[in-house]
DNA sequence: CCCCAGGCCGCGC
DNA sequence: GCGCGGCATGGG
């Protein structure tokens, strides 16, 4: 099945995700720049509950700080307790003032190079591609995971990040918001039916997926997927 | 008590 | 190039 129309059965199932920026009145009230929450998100979210995340961006809100000016002169130490609930903490506040330096001003996500991207410390190939399509609005496809995990049973494809990405990339058109959305439809799907223990019944893509459709030997050879 | 979460880095091999 | 330990909080 294509990936297109894997696409369409997720998005049938679950609808639009509209995952960035979360809060759309923010910006406008702070005269911020969403682009920025993006960026600081994508790196308090790695490898971290999307809840926790969401606790230390209220946090840096609530003092004026989601913002990478903010964020820049701030002590490290006083940032370390701002996004403490993000986890990894002290190595989050290290990393986070480092890639908004790099990125000051914002609008150098409109053109920085991938590899560019990949040289700051703190970030790897996960974030890059969020930055660069979430707040760069570039078409580069966000792998994680969700995206390893789903693609191994619907497909039984088992590929690095960049074979995964250059995948998606080269069979579908390339539309940005297509990718977005279908990047945040993958983590729904993972968080509903394709959990590390899946819950196949009701799945909308069961009829299409190797792993359904053979359950009764993968399940016995795969754990830990 | 356990496991897990929208990874990355530095190291050894 | 790949596998592994460390990093830490909050929820189930």
């Amino acid at each position: 099945m294509y990936l297109i129309k894997v696409y369409e059965k997720l998005y049938n199932a679950y609808g639009e995700q509209n995952w960035w920026p979360v809060d759309k009145e923010y910006h406008t009230k702070n005269k911020s720049d969403p682009r920025e929450e993006i960026v600081i998100g994508a790196v308090l979210t790695q490898n971290t509950n999307w809840n926790n995340v969401e606790k230390a961006l209220e946090n840096l809100k609530k003092i004026n700080a989601l913002n990478f000016k903010a964020i820049i002169k701030m002590p490290v130490n006083d940032l370390e307790e701002v996004i403490k609930p993000s986890g990894f903490y002290r190595l989050k506040a290290k990393r986070l003032k480092n890639v908004c330096k790099h990125l000051y001003p914002v609008d150098v996500v409109e053109r920085i190079e991938r590899e560019e991207l990949l040289k700051i410390s703190g970030v790897g190939r996960e974030t890059a591609d969020s930055i660069l399509l979430y707040a760069g609005k570039r078409p580069y496809f966000v792998i994680d995971a969700y995206t390893k995990r789903l693609m191994l049973r619907l497909y039984k494809v088992n590929g690095s990040y960049e074979d995964l990405r250059k995948l998606f990339e080269e069979n579908l058109p390339k539309d940005v918001k297509l990718f977005q959305e279908y990047h945040a439809l993958i983590v729904k799907h993972a968080k509903v039916h394709c959990s590390k223990k899946p819950s196949c019944e009701g799945c909308p893509l069961a009829n299409n997926c190797q792993y359904f459709l053979s359950s009764g030997e993968y399940l016995l050879t795969s754990t830990g997927i």
